[in-house]
DNA sequence: TCTGGGGTCCTAGGACCC
DNA sequence: TCTGGGGTCCTAGGACCC
């Protein structure tokens, strides 16, 4: 048996855990650059407040119904997270972290051990960690990870289950297979659901009914075939392997929507070298090397231009590597490729893929020199003074700006909480 | 004026190698 | 005239996820 472990409206609860008051009311959390609507408590989306909204376009919505809107404050929802999944990893056998605000448990072999049922375990799980954090979650059992996600959909959704469903025999499993529209199926996104639909396919029921055949053929070759298998009962994926529960990244990618569009030079320089170094230190915190960088540089989706709206230039490095300096130049290289004079972009990321743990390729191929080993150690000197004093409080030269200026591309945050729990300054006081 | 950010996996085709 | 079989690596593109 697998359980799917899922907040609700993961940010606004994070918001509402300091903020006892919003219970109860309509609430939304902010994209980046305050753009869109990524988070919404269930009196917002009873107010027909969508997922992804462009936050211009529903103000007046907002204003109208006095919703409580946050810029997203990510180091305060990564923080709680952590003591989500900590208390998750003490409690199943196996975890595995599959996004800020969900994670799979492994319960095989736990049926043994669990007085009662998985059902009871379930419920208990929910009661600890709302106690333990604050946050509210529902839980789906069932003998798959996509009947677990579907089982979950199900708690979430009909609040008579008390936020959590056992699919513990194929009569419960029918019964919610017929529940569950194809679209809202883990894996089934609109082209599928469309072509589904052509086919009289409405209900995962009709899924699950589906041939193999048919499921390779149309919808995504094995992954297709092994979805149909999972909502008919078969395991075929397990807990993805890790050692603590995260995730380990295969690439990583560090990008941002300008607070403007910018057309110097210079001042896209400035960002794409800012975030290569960010992107650079969440490498050697994975302690991880990258022997391919991707930069790439976007222009508004939403205007008369034509398509392309974004193009990217890849470098692959000779030799894997985490350091700043040399991660910065080799973006400046790619973005001069790129550049073209006269555009207004308004985006620009940079990807690191091909990723192995630091070390390995220098010691199989190159003596480390002590020109490496120096810059090594002054790398994790710098990762440490940030962590203990704060992002940015140590950084390369060349991206320093004159005092009191801040960078042309930084975004908008105009509803920012404080970071309660992962700095000193802004911790919660009670008097 | 203002429309997010970060991931995964799979397939197909071409180049190249033995 | 006849024109194999397999493997790997890379790229581009498509679909999906939260």
């Amino acid at each position: 048996m697998y359980a799917l472990v899922d907040c609700n409206n993961f940010y606004v609860s994070c918001e509402r855990v300091f903020q006892p008051r919003l219970e109860g009311r309509p609430v939304v959390v902010l994209s980046n650059n305050d753009g869109c609507l990524i988070s919404r408590s269930n009196e917002a989306k009873a107010l027909g407040l969508q997922m992804g909204d462009p936050y211009f376009q529903v103000k007046p919505l907002l204003e109208q119904h006095q919703v409580a809107v946050f810029s997203s404050n990510y180091a305060l929802y990564g923080d709680m997270s952590r003591r989500v999944m900590w208390y998750l990893s003490q409690v199943a056998p196996a975890v595995e972290i599959y996004s800020i605000d969900e994670a799979f448990l492994d319960l095989h072999g736990m049926e043994r051990f669990v007085v009662r049922s998985l059902d009871t375990f379930a419920r208990t799980v929910r009661a600890n960690v709302l106690a333990r954090t604050g946050i509210p979650t529902c839980v789906g059992v069932a003998p798959t990870k996509t009947l677990a996600k579907l089982a979950n959909r199900l708690a979430k959704k009909n609040p008579a289950l008390g936020g959590v469903c056992y699919l513990d025999t194929d009569e419960r499993r029918q019964w919610a297979l017929e529940q569950v529209a194809v679209e809202d199926v883990w894996g089934i996104g609109r082209q599928y659901a469309q072509k589904l639909y052509v086919v009289g396919i409405t209900t995962a029921a009709g899924l699950a009914g589906c041939s193999e055949a048919y499921a390779r053929q149309h919808l995504g070759g094995v992954v297709g075939a092994r979805l149909v298998r999972e909502l008919q009962g078969y395991p075929c994926q397990g807990l993805a392997p890790s050692e603590d529960g995260t995730l380990a990244r295969r690439s990583l990618c560090y990008s941002r929507t300008f607070g403007q569009p910018l057309s110097a030079f210079p001042d896209v320089v400035g960002a794409v070298s800012a975030f290569t170094s960010r992107a650079a230190e969440k490498l050697r915190r994975q302690g991880d090397a990258a022997h391919l960088l991707t930069v790439f540089v976007s222009k508004s989706r939403y205007g008369l231009e034509p398509p392309p709206y974004s193009s990217s230039i890849v470098l692959s490095l000779p030799v894997a590597t985490s350091d700043t300096v040399e991660l910065v130049r080799m973006a400046r290289v790619a973005l001069k490729r790129l550049w073209q004079p006269r555009q207004r972009y308004t985006k620009a990321g940079v990807t690191l893929e091909g990723l192995e743990p630091a070390g390995q390729a220098q010691l199989s191929l190159f003596e480390p020199g002590p020109e490496s080993e120096k810059r090594t150690k002054l790398m994790a000197e710098l990762d440490q003074l940030n962590r203990r004093f704060g992002k940015g409080t140590v950084q390369l030269a060349a991206l320093l700006l004159p005092v009191g200026q801040s960078a042309p591309w930084q975004g908008q945050a105009q509803w920012r909480t404080p970071q309660y729990t992962t700095r000193l300054e802004d911790l919660l006081l009670v008097s």
